[in-house]
RNA sequence: GGAGGGGUCGCAUAGCUCGGUCUAGUGCGCCCGUCUCGAAAACGGGUAGGGUAACACCCUCGUGGGUUCAAAUCCCACCCCCUCCGCCA
Protein backbone atom coordinates (compact mmCIF):
# COMPACT_ATOMS: atom_id res chain seq x y z
CA UNK A 1 0.00 0.00 0.00
CA UNK A 2 1.34 3.51 -1.03
CA UNK A 3 1.25 6.71 1.91
CA UNK A 4 -1.91 8.42 1.16
CA UNK A 5 0.00 11.41 1.73
CA UNK A 6 2.16 10.52 -1.22
CA UNK A 7 -0.38 9.62 -3.57
CA UNK A 8 -2.38 13.53 -2.46
CA UNK A 9 0.77 15.17 -2.91
CA UNK A 10 2.32 13.70 -6.34
CA UNK A 11 -0.80 12.49 -8.31
CA UNK A 12 0.97 13.01 -11.73
CA UNK A 13 4.22 11.09 -10.56
CA UNK A 14 1.63 8.16 -9.23
CA UNK A 15 -0.60 8.45 -12.56
CA UNK A 16 3.22 8.21 -14.81
CA UNK A 17 4.21 5.16 -13.01
CA UNK A 18 1.53 3.17 -13.61
CA UNK A 19 1.64 3.58 -17.32
CA UNK A 20 5.20 2.43 -16.84
CA UNK A 21 4.07 -0.68 -15.10
CA UNK A 22 1.76 -1.15 -17.66
CA UNK A 23 -1.54 -1.07 -15.46
CA UNK A 24 -4.45 1.03 -14.07
CA UNK A 25 -5.73 2.18 -10.50
CA UNK A 26 -7.94 4.11 -9.59
CA UNK A 27 -6.15 7.60 -8.79
CA UNK A 28 -8.71 10.31 -9.14
CA UNK A 29 -11.34 8.34 -7.33
CA UNK A 30 -8.67 7.89 -4.08
CA UNK A 31 -8.29 11.41 -4.08
CA UNK A 32 -11.58 12.61 -4.48
CA UNK A 33 -12.71 9.62 -1.31
CA UNK A 34 -9.17 11.42 0.26
CA UNK A 35 -11.01 14.86 0.31
CA UNK A 36 -14.27 13.96 1.03
CA UNK A 37 -13.18 11.80 3.98
CA UNK A 38 -11.22 14.67 5.63
CA UNK A 39 -14.19 16.95 5.35
CA UNK A 40 -16.45 14.80 6.95
CA UNK A 41 -14.01 14.01 9.55
CA UNK A 42 -13.21 17.52 10.17
CA UNK A 43 -17.01 17.93 10.70
CA UNK A 44 -17.89 14.78 13.10
CA UNK A 45 -14.71 15.47 15.05
CA UNK A 46 -16.05 19.36 16.09
CA UNK A 47 -19.31 17.62 17.06
CA UNK A 48 -18.22 14.62 18.94
CA UNK A 49 -15.80 17.65 20.94
CA UNK A 50 -18.58 19.28 21.59
CA UNK A 51 -20.71 16.28 22.74
CA UNK A 52 -17.39 15.13 24.96
CA UNK A 53 -17.69 18.60 26.95
CA UNK A 54 -21.26 18.97 27.19
CA UNK A 55 -21.67 15.49 28.69
CA UNK A 56 -19.11 16.12 30.77
CA UNK A 57 -20.83 18.92 32.33
CA UNK A 58 -24.19 17.21 32.27
CA UNK A 59 -22.75 14.62 35.23
CA UNK A 60 -21.93 17.78 37.41
CA UNK A 61 -25.17 20.23 36.23
CA UNK A 62 -27.58 20.29 39.29
CA UNK A 63 -30.90 22.07 37.45
CA UNK A 64 -33.39 19.39 36.45
CA UNK A 65 -34.77 21.79 34.00
CA UNK A 66 -31.01 22.80 32.20
CA UNK A 67 -30.41 19.24 32.20
CA UNK A 68 -32.85 18.40 30.29
CA UNK A 69 -32.54 21.04 27.86
CA UNK A 70 -29.02 20.22 27.25
CA UNK A 71 -29.90 16.28 26.85
CA UNK A 72 -32.11 16.82 24.25
CA UNK A 73 -29.73 19.20 22.06
CA UNK A 74 -27.08 16.43 22.65
CA UNK A 75 -29.69 13.92 21.38
CA UNK A 76 -29.92 15.97 18.37
CA UNK A 77 -26.03 16.44 17.79
CA UNK A 78 -25.71 12.37 18.15
CA UNK A 79 -28.20 12.62 15.54
CA UNK A 80 -26.03 14.13 13.34
CA UNK A 81 -22.90 12.25 14.31
CA UNK A 82 -24.27 9.03 13.64
CA UNK A 83 -25.33 10.62 9.75
CA UNK A 84 -21.59 11.89 8.88
CA UNK A 85 -19.97 8.46 10.86
CA UNK A 86 -22.11 6.54 8.30
CA UNK A 87 -21.24 8.65 5.33
CA UNK A 88 -17.42 8.62 6.73
CA UNK A 89 -17.49 4.59 7.02
CA UNK A 90 -18.67 4.21 3.24
CA UNK A 91 -16.05 6.83 2.17
CA UNK A 92 -13.28 5.16 4.01
CA UNK A 93 -13.98 1.50 2.73
CA UNK A 94 -13.85 2.55 -0.43
CA UNK A 95 -10.94 4.27 0.01
CA UNK A 96 -9.13 2.13 1.38
CA UNK A 97 -10.35 -0.13 -0.99
CA UNK A 98 -9.41 1.16 -3.82
CA UNK A 99 -5.88 1.88 -2.04
CA UNK A 100 -5.03 -1.77 -1.64
CA UNK A 101 -5.38 -1.79 -5.32
CA UNK A 102 -2.70 0.63 -6.03
CA UNK A 103 0.74 -1.70 -7.06
CA UNK A 104 3.97 0.14 -5.63
CA UNK A 105 6.17 2.23 -6.73
CA UNK A 106 9.02 0.79 -9.41
CA UNK A 107 12.50 2.07 -7.72
CA UNK A 108 14.35 4.12 -10.49
CA UNK A 109 16.64 2.31 -11.68
CA UNK A 110 14.05 -0.23 -13.27
CA UNK A 111 13.85 -0.47 -16.58
CA UNK A 112 11.05 0.48 -18.57
CA UNK A 113 9.35 -2.40 -20.40
CA UNK A 114 5.96 -3.28 -21.15
CA UNK A 115 6.33 -6.76 -20.32
CA UNK A 116 8.43 -10.06 -19.95
CA UNK A 117 10.52 -9.58 -23.85
CA UNK A 118 11.80 -6.28 -21.98
CA UNK A 119 13.51 -7.35 -19.07
CA UNK A 120 17.21 -6.86 -19.08
CA UNK A 121 19.94 -9.95 -18.46
CA UNK A 122 22.03 -8.81 -15.48
CA UNK A 123 24.40 -11.67 -16.31
CA UNK A 124 25.17 -15.25 -17.19
CA UNK A 125 27.25 -17.36 -15.46
CA UNK A 126 28.55 -21.24 -16.00
CA UNK A 127 28.82 -22.96 -19.03
CA UNK A 128 25.74 -24.21 -20.91
CA UNK A 129 27.17 -27.93 -20.66
CA UNK A 130 27.36 -30.11 -24.42
CA UNK A 131 26.75 -33.42 -24.60
CA UNK A 132 28.11 -36.30 -26.99
CA UNK A 133 25.11 -38.41 -26.22
CA UNK A 134 21.12 -37.90 -27.06
CA UNK A 135 19.84 -36.15 -23.97
CA UNK A 136 16.90 -36.59 -22.27
CA UNK A 137 14.39 -34.58 -20.23
CA UNK A 138 13.98 -34.80 -16.84
CA UNK A 139 10.60 -36.79 -16.95
CA UNK A 140 11.73 -39.56 -19.02
CA UNK A 141 15.30 -39.99 -16.84
CA UNK A 142 13.22 -39.23 -13.73
CA UNK A 143 10.82 -42.51 -14.69
CA UNK A 144 13.24 -44.57 -16.47
CA UNK A 145 15.52 -43.87 -12.46
CA UNK A 146 12.07 -45.08 -10.90
CA UNK A 147 12.31 -41.86 -8.53
CA UNK A 148 9.73 -40.06 -10.18
CA UNK A 149 6.17 -41.77 -10.46
CA UNK A 150 3.55 -39.06 -12.62
CA UNK A 151 0.81 -41.87 -12.77
CA UNK A 152 0.47 -42.68 -9.11
CA UNK A 153 0.72 -39.26 -8.58
CA UNK A 154 -2.40 -38.12 -10.45
CA UNK A 155 -4.12 -41.30 -9.15
CA UNK A 156 -3.47 -39.89 -5.37
CA UNK A 157 -4.26 -36.46 -6.08
CA UNK A 158 -5.13 -35.07 -9.77
CA UNK A 159 -2.81 -33.90 -12.41
CA UNK A 160 0.35 -31.67 -11.61
CA UNK A 161 1.02 -34.05 -8.90
CA UNK A 162 3.63 -36.71 -8.69
CA UNK A 163 5.89 -38.99 -6.17
CA UNK A 164 9.22 -39.41 -5.42
CA UNK A 165 10.68 -42.26 -4.49
CA UNK A 166 13.87 -43.96 -3.01
CA UNK A 167 17.14 -41.48 -3.79
CA UNK A 168 14.56 -39.13 -5.88
CA UNK A 169 13.14 -38.21 -2.18
CA UNK A 170 16.31 -38.25 -0.53
CA UNK A 171 17.51 -35.62 -3.37
CA UNK A 172 14.49 -33.73 -2.47
CA UNK A 173 14.95 -33.56 1.53
CA UNK A 174 18.73 -33.20 0.60
CA UNK A 175 18.48 -30.08 -1.34
CA UNK A 176 16.05 -29.05 1.27
CA UNK A 177 18.77 -29.25 4.35
CA UNK A 178 21.60 -28.30 2.71
CA UNK A 179 20.19 -25.13 1.57
CA UNK A 180 18.91 -24.16 4.75
CA UNK A 181 22.62 -25.10 6.72
CA UNK A 182 23.76 -22.43 3.56
CA UNK A 183 21.60 -19.82 4.04
CA UNK A 184 22.38 -19.97 7.88
CA UNK A 185 25.77 -19.64 7.54
CA UNK A 186 25.34 -16.93 5.80
CA UNK A 187 23.12 -15.19 9.14
CA UNK A 188 19.81 -15.97 8.49
CA UNK A 189 17.48 -17.41 11.20
CA UNK A 190 15.92 -20.56 10.44
CA UNK A 191 12.51 -20.05 11.25
CA UNK A 192 9.23 -23.00 11.29
CA UNK A 193 6.40 -21.83 10.51
CA UNK A 194 2.70 -22.63 9.78
CA UNK A 195 1.27 -23.27 6.24
CA UNK A 196 -1.85 -21.63 6.75
CA UNK A 197 -2.93 -18.80 7.49
CA UNK A 198 -5.80 -16.07 8.17
CA UNK A 199 -6.74 -13.71 5.05
CA UNK A 200 -5.47 -10.81 7.00
CA UNK A 201 -1.82 -12.14 7.00
CA UNK A 202 -2.34 -12.63 3.22
CA UNK A 203 -3.34 -8.91 2.61
CA UNK A 204 -0.12 -7.73 4.84
CA UNK A 205 1.92 -9.20 1.91
CA UNK A 206 -0.41 -8.32 -0.86
CA UNK A 207 -1.53 -11.68 -2.18
CA UNK A 208 -5.20 -10.62 -1.16
CA UNK A 209 -7.40 -8.91 -1.95
CA UNK A 210 -6.23 -8.76 -5.50
CA UNK A 211 -4.66 -12.45 -6.01
CA UNK A 212 -7.07 -14.64 -4.34
CA UNK A 213 -7.83 -16.70 -7.21
CA UNK A 214 -4.33 -17.97 -7.24
CA UNK A 215 -4.66 -19.35 -3.68
CA UNK A 216 -6.13 -22.60 -1.67
CA UNK A 217 -8.22 -21.82 0.87
CA UNK A 218 -10.73 -23.85 3.04
CA UNK A 219 -14.30 -23.41 2.88
CA UNK A 220 -15.49 -23.51 6.38
CA UNK A 221 -12.85 -21.56 8.29
CA UNK A 222 -10.50 -18.27 7.67
CA UNK A 223 -6.81 -20.51 6.72
CA UNK A 224 -5.69 -19.69 3.46
CA UNK A 225 -3.04 -22.37 2.36
CA UNK A 226 0.83 -20.32 1.77
CA UNK A 227 1.95 -19.96 -1.60
CA UNK A 228 5.34 -19.01 -0.23
CA UNK A 229 6.87 -18.82 2.98
CA UNK A 230 7.37 -15.19 2.47
CA UNK A 231 3.56 -14.92 4.11
CA UNK A 232 3.87 -16.32 7.45
CA UNK A 233 7.96 -14.92 7.36
CA UNK A 234 6.68 -11.83 6.55
CA UNK A 235 3.37 -11.80 8.79
CA UNK A 236 5.68 -12.74 12.08
CA UNK A 237 6.02 -8.84 12.77
CA UNK A 238 2.68 -7.50 11.67
CA UNK A 239 0.97 -5.46 13.69
CA UNK A 240 4.24 -4.90 15.83
CA UNK A 241 6.84 -1.88 16.33
CA UNK A 242 10.25 -3.25 16.68
CA UNK A 243 12.66 -1.41 19.42
CA UNK A 244 16.03 0.07 18.11
CA UNK A 245 18.59 -2.17 17.91
CA UNK A 246 16.41 -5.14 16.10
CA UNK A 247 16.99 -4.48 12.65
CA UNK A 248 18.05 -5.73 10.42
CA UNK A 249 15.88 -8.93 10.97
CA UNK A 250 16.83 -12.06 8.16
CA UNK A 251 14.89 -15.48 8.48
CA UNK A 252 14.84 -18.64 6.50
CA UNK A 253 12.14 -21.23 6.25
CA UNK A 254 11.02 -24.15 4.38
CA UNK A 255 7.85 -24.46 3.66
CA UNK A 256 5.59 -26.37 0.89
CA UNK A 257 3.69 -23.79 -1.38
CA UNK A 258 0.57 -24.38 -2.80
CA UNK A 259 -0.96 -22.82 -5.78
CA UNK A 260 -4.19 -22.72 -8.22
CA UNK A 261 -2.20 -22.01 -11.39
CA UNK A 262 -5.66 -22.08 -13.23
CA UNK A 263 -4.62 -19.53 -15.35
CA UNK A 264 -1.70 -21.50 -16.82
CA UNK A 265 -3.66 -24.73 -17.59
CA UNK A 266 -2.54 -26.50 -20.45
CA UNK A 267 1.16 -24.95 -20.12
CA UNK A 268 4.12 -26.45 -18.48
CA UNK A 269 2.09 -29.95 -17.82
CA UNK A 270 5.27 -32.02 -18.50
CA UNK A 271 7.22 -33.60 -15.41
CA UNK A 272 7.99 -31.73 -12.25
CA UNK A 273 8.29 -27.84 -13.30
CA UNK A 274 5.07 -26.33 -12.35
CA UNK A 275 2.92 -28.22 -9.69
CA UNK A 276 0.35 -27.19 -7.27
CA UNK A 277 2.27 -28.05 -4.36
CA UNK A 278 6.05 -27.55 -4.37
CA UNK A 279 8.91 -27.28 -2.06
CA UNK A 280 10.95 -23.96 -1.16
CA UNK A 281 13.55 -22.13 1.00
CA UNK A 282 12.71 -18.45 1.25
CA UNK A 283 14.74 -15.97 2.68
CA UNK A 284 12.85 -12.36 3.94
CA UNK A 285 14.96 -9.40 5.41
CA UNK A 286 13.77 -6.28 7.39
CA UNK A 287 15.66 -3.45 7.01
CA UNK A 288 15.68 0.05 7.66
CA UNK A 289 15.03 2.07 4.38
CA UNK A 290 18.44 3.38 3.96
CA UNK A 291 19.91 -0.02 3.54
CA UNK A 292 17.44 -0.85 1.01
CA UNK A 293 19.48 -1.30 -2.45
CA UNK A 294 22.64 -3.19 -0.79
CA UNK A 295 20.49 -5.44 1.18
CA UNK A 296 18.94 -6.24 -2.16
CA UNK A 297 22.20 -6.97 -3.77
CA UNK A 298 23.15 -9.05 -1.22
CA UNK A 299 19.98 -11.39 -1.04
CA UNK A 300 20.55 -11.64 -4.66
CA UNK A 301 24.04 -12.94 -3.63
CA UNK A 302 22.77 -14.82 -1.27
CA UNK A 303 20.35 -16.94 -3.07
CA UNK A 304 22.79 -17.13 -6.18
CA UNK A 305 25.24 -18.88 -3.93
CA UNK A 306 22.75 -21.99 -4.26
CA UNK A 307 23.57 -22.29 -8.30
CA UNK A 308 26.52 -21.65 -8.02
CA UNK A 309 27.61 -24.31 -5.35
CA UNK A 310 25.43 -26.42 -7.45
CA UNK A 311 27.41 -25.49 -10.38
CA UNK A 312 24.38 -24.96 -12.48
CA UNK A 313 24.48 -22.48 -15.41
CA UNK A 314 22.17 -19.93 -14.54
CA UNK A 315 21.83 -16.17 -15.56
CA UNK A 316 20.53 -12.83 -13.33
CA UNK A 317 17.25 -11.23 -15.02
CA UNK A 318 16.33 -7.78 -14.05
CA UNK A 319 12.16 -7.47 -14.37
CA UNK A 320 11.31 -4.41 -16.39
CA UNK A 321 8.34 -1.81 -15.43
CA UNK A 322 5.80 -3.85 -17.09
CA UNK A 323 6.90 -7.22 -15.79
CA UNK A 324 7.19 -6.36 -11.91
CA UNK A 325 4.98 -7.65 -9.69
CA UNK A 326 2.32 -5.75 -7.80
CA UNK A 327 4.08 -5.47 -4.95
CA UNK A 328 7.68 -5.12 -5.79
CA UNK A 329 9.61 -2.20 -6.52
CA UNK A 330 12.70 -3.67 -8.29
CA UNK A 331 13.14 -8.11 -8.93
CA UNK A 332 15.80 -9.80 -9.99
CA UNK A 333 14.78 -13.35 -11.33
CA UNK A 334 17.57 -15.99 -10.93
CA UNK A 335 16.90 -19.05 -13.98
CA UNK A 336 19.31 -22.15 -13.87
CA UNK A 337 19.59 -23.85 -17.26
CA UNK A 338 17.66 -27.00 -17.93
CA UNK A 339 19.35 -29.40 -20.36
CA UNK A 340 17.14 -31.43 -21.68
CA UNK A 341 14.37 -28.93 -22.34
CA UNK A 342 16.68 -26.23 -23.18
CA UNK A 343 15.39 -23.51 -21.53
CA UNK A 344 15.78 -21.16 -18.45
CA UNK A 345 13.82 -21.77 -15.38
CA UNK A 346 13.37 -19.49 -13.05
CA UNK A 347 13.98 -20.69 -9.25
CA UNK A 348 14.24 -17.60 -7.70
CA UNK A 349 12.94 -13.85 -7.27
CA UNK A 350 14.59 -11.78 -5.36
CA UNK A 351 13.03 -8.62 -4.61
CA UNK A 352 12.96 -5.16 -2.38
CA UNK A 353 9.27 -4.06 -1.30
CA UNK A 354 10.29 -0.86 0.43
CA UNK A 355 7.69 0.13 2.78
CA UNK A 356 4.74 -1.04 0.33
CA UNK A 357 4.33 -4.89 2.77
CA UNK A 358 5.17 -3.00 5.46
CA UNK A 359 2.30 -0.31 5.51
CA UNK A 360 -0.02 -3.36 4.72
CA UNK A 361 0.83 -5.09 7.83
CA UNK A 362 2.11 -2.26 9.57
CA UNK A 363 5.33 -3.48 10.61
CA UNK A 364 7.33 -0.63 12.01
CA UNK A 365 10.82 0.36 14.15
CA UNK A 366 11.97 3.36 16.52
CA UNK A 367 14.84 4.19 14.45
CA UNK A 368 15.79 5.53 18.05
CA UNK A 369 15.14 4.98 21.38
CA UNK A 370 11.99 7.61 21.74
CA UNK A 371 11.46 8.42 18.19
CA UNK A 372 8.47 8.48 16.28
CA UNK A 373 7.95 4.32 14.53
CA UNK A 374 8.78 4.34 10.95
CA UNK A 375 7.68 1.36 8.23
CA UNK A 376 10.82 -0.71 8.14
CA UNK A 377 11.87 -1.98 4.35
CA UNK A 378 10.76 -5.75 3.49
CA UNK A 379 12.83 -7.87 1.16
CA UNK A 380 12.25 -11.54 0.31
CA UNK A 381 14.12 -14.15 -2.04
CA UNK A 382 13.73 -17.89 -2.84
CA UNK A 383 16.84 -19.84 -1.96
CA UNK A 384 15.89 -21.75 -4.14
CA UNK A 385 12.71 -23.22 -5.79
CA UNK A 386 13.10 -27.13 -5.16
CA UNK A 387 11.49 -28.88 -8.28
CA UNK A 388 13.08 -26.63 -10.62
CA UNK A 389 16.55 -27.14 -9.57
CA UNK A 390 15.94 -30.79 -9.53
CA UNK A 391 15.00 -30.81 -12.87
CA UNK A 392 18.54 -28.79 -13.73
CA UNK A 393 20.37 -31.25 -11.64
CA UNK A 394 18.32 -34.15 -13.59
CA UNK A 395 18.82 -33.12 -16.62
CA UNK A 396 22.24 -31.36 -16.66
CA UNK A 397 24.06 -33.82 -14.42
CA UNK A 398 23.41 -36.79 -16.90
CA UNK A 399 25.58 -39.45 -18.03
CA UNK A 400 25.94 -41.40 -21.17
CA UNK A 401 24.89 -44.91 -19.35
CA UNK A 402 21.72 -43.04 -17.39
CA UNK A 403 22.87 -42.70 -14.57
CA UNK A 404 22.75 -38.57 -12.84
CA UNK A 405 25.99 -37.80 -10.95
CA UNK A 406 25.08 -35.67 -7.29
CA UNK A 407 26.46 -32.78 -7.37
CA UNK A 408 29.63 -32.62 -4.71
CA UNK A 409 28.01 -30.45 -2.36
CA UNK A 410 25.13 -32.82 -1.68
CA UNK A 411 26.88 -36.14 -1.34
CA UNK A 412 27.69 -35.66 2.31
CA UNK A 413 23.48 -35.39 2.73
CA UNK A 414 22.70 -38.09 -0.43
CA UNK A 415 25.16 -40.81 1.38
CA UNK A 416 26.04 -41.43 -2.43
CA UNK A 417 27.64 -39.60 -5.39
CA UNK A 418 24.89 -40.89 -8.10
CA UNK A 419 21.91 -42.30 -8.50
CA UNK A 420 21.04 -45.31 -10.68
CA UNK A 421 23.71 -47.50 -12.12
C1' G B 1 -17.25 -29.96 20.76
C1' G B 2 -18.96 -29.11 26.41
C1' A B 3 -18.32 -26.37 31.36
C1' G B 4 -15.95 -22.50 34.00
C1' G B 5 -12.39 -18.32 34.42
C1' G B 6 -9.98 -14.34 31.91
C1' G B 7 -8.24 -10.43 27.90
C1' U B 8 -7.06 -2.74 30.86
C1' C B 9 -1.63 2.64 28.96
C1' G B 10 6.33 -1.88 28.31
C1' C B 11 5.45 -5.80 32.57
C1' A B 12 2.21 -6.78 36.87
C1' U B 13 -2.37 -5.26 38.58
C1' A B 14 -6.94 -1.81 40.32
C1' G B 15 -11.44 -0.16 38.14
C1' C B 16 -16.75 -3.27 35.90
C1' U B 17 -21.53 -4.80 41.57
C1' C B 18 -24.22 1.23 41.73
C1' G B 19 -22.47 4.34 33.57
C1' G B 20 -20.51 10.72 34.56
C1' U B 21 -15.49 12.19 40.10
C1' C B 22 -11.30 7.39 34.59
C1' U B 23 -8.07 13.71 31.16
C1' A B 24 -7.70 4.89 33.34
C1' G B 25 -5.23 4.54 39.75
C1' U B 26 -1.00 1.78 41.92
C1' G B 27 3.73 -1.07 41.84
C1' C B 28 7.91 -2.37 38.74
C1' G B 29 10.89 -1.05 34.61
C1' C B 30 12.74 3.06 31.72
C1' C B 31 13.97 8.56 30.92
C1' C B 32 14.92 13.61 32.95
C1' G B 33 15.87 16.65 37.20
C1' U B 34 17.20 17.84 42.61
C1' C B 35 20.84 16.09 46.09
C1' U B 36 26.22 14.00 45.52
C1' C B 37 33.23 14.33 44.09
C1' G B 38 30.50 10.36 41.53
C1' A B 39 26.89 6.63 42.33
C1' A B 40 23.01 4.25 45.19
C1' A B 41 18.94 5.68 48.08
C1' A B 42 15.35 9.46 48.70
C1' C B 43 12.40 13.20 46.46
C1' G B 44 10.04 15.74 42.08
C1' G B 45 8.56 15.24 37.00
C1' G B 46 7.91 12.33 32.64
C1' U B 47 7.01 7.67 30.24
C1' A B 48 1.52 4.08 24.13
C1' G B 49 -0.24 4.28 19.00
C1' G B 50 -2.90 6.77 15.07
C1' G B 51 -5.22 11.18 12.59
C1' U B 52 -3.27 16.47 12.49
C1' A B 53 0.68 22.19 11.11
C1' A B 54 -0.50 21.32 16.34
C1' C B 55 1.81 19.50 23.68
C1' A B 56 -5.63 22.05 20.62
C1' C B 57 -9.18 18.44 19.35
C1' C B 58 -10.71 13.39 17.81
C1' C B 59 -10.06 7.89 17.93
C1' U B 60 -8.12 3.28 20.44
C1' C B 61 -9.36 -0.39 27.70
C1' G B 62 -9.31 -8.14 22.65
C1' U B 63 -12.60 -7.16 17.81
C1' G B 64 -17.25 -5.61 15.79
C1' G B 65 -22.22 -4.01 16.70
C1' G B 66 -26.05 -1.97 20.14
C1' U B 67 -28.34 1.01 24.40
C1' U B 68 -27.41 6.19 26.34
C1' C B 69 -26.76 13.18 26.50
C1' A B 70 -22.52 10.10 28.31
C1' A B 71 -19.67 3.16 28.15
C1' A B 72 -13.27 0.22 30.40
C1' U B 73 -18.07 -0.06 33.13
C1' C B 74 -24.71 -2.22 30.58
C1' C B 75 -26.54 -5.67 26.23
C1' C B 76 -25.41 -8.95 21.75
C1' A B 77 -22.02 -11.55 18.48
C1' C B 78 -17.19 -13.06 17.42
C1' C B 79 -11.76 -13.88 18.38
C1' C B 80 -7.80 -15.27 21.63
C1' C B 81 -5.69 -17.24 26.35
C1' C B 82 -6.05 -20.41 30.92
C1' U B 83 -8.35 -24.73 33.83
C1' C B 84 -11.28 -29.17 33.52
C1' C B 85 -14.04 -32.84 30.36
C1' G B 86 -14.68 -35.25 25.52
C1' C B 87 -12.15 -36.54 20.87
C1' C B 88 -7.47 -37.42 18.56
C1' A B 89 -1.74 -38.18 15.53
Amino acid sequence: MLDLRFIRENPEFVKAALVKLNTTARIDEILAGDIERRELLSKVENLRAERNAVSKEIGRMQDAATRDQRIAAMRQVGEQIEGIEKRLAEVEINLQQRLLEVPNMPHPAVPVGQNDSENRIVRTVGEIPKFDFPIRPHWEIGEQLGIIDFERGTKLSGSRFYVLYGLGARLERALINWMLEVHIQQGYQEVWVPFMVKAESMVGTGNLPKFGENLYHDAEEDYWFIPTAEVPMTNLYRDEILEPGKLPIYHVAYTPCFRREKMSAGKDVRGIKRGHQFDKVEMVKFVEPQYGDQELSSLLDDAEEIARQLKLPYRIVEMCTGDLSFVAARKFDIEVWGAGSGEWLEVSSCSLFTDFQARRANIRYRPEPGARPEYVYTLNGSGLALPRVVISILENYQQPDGTVRIPDVLQPFMGVDKIGG
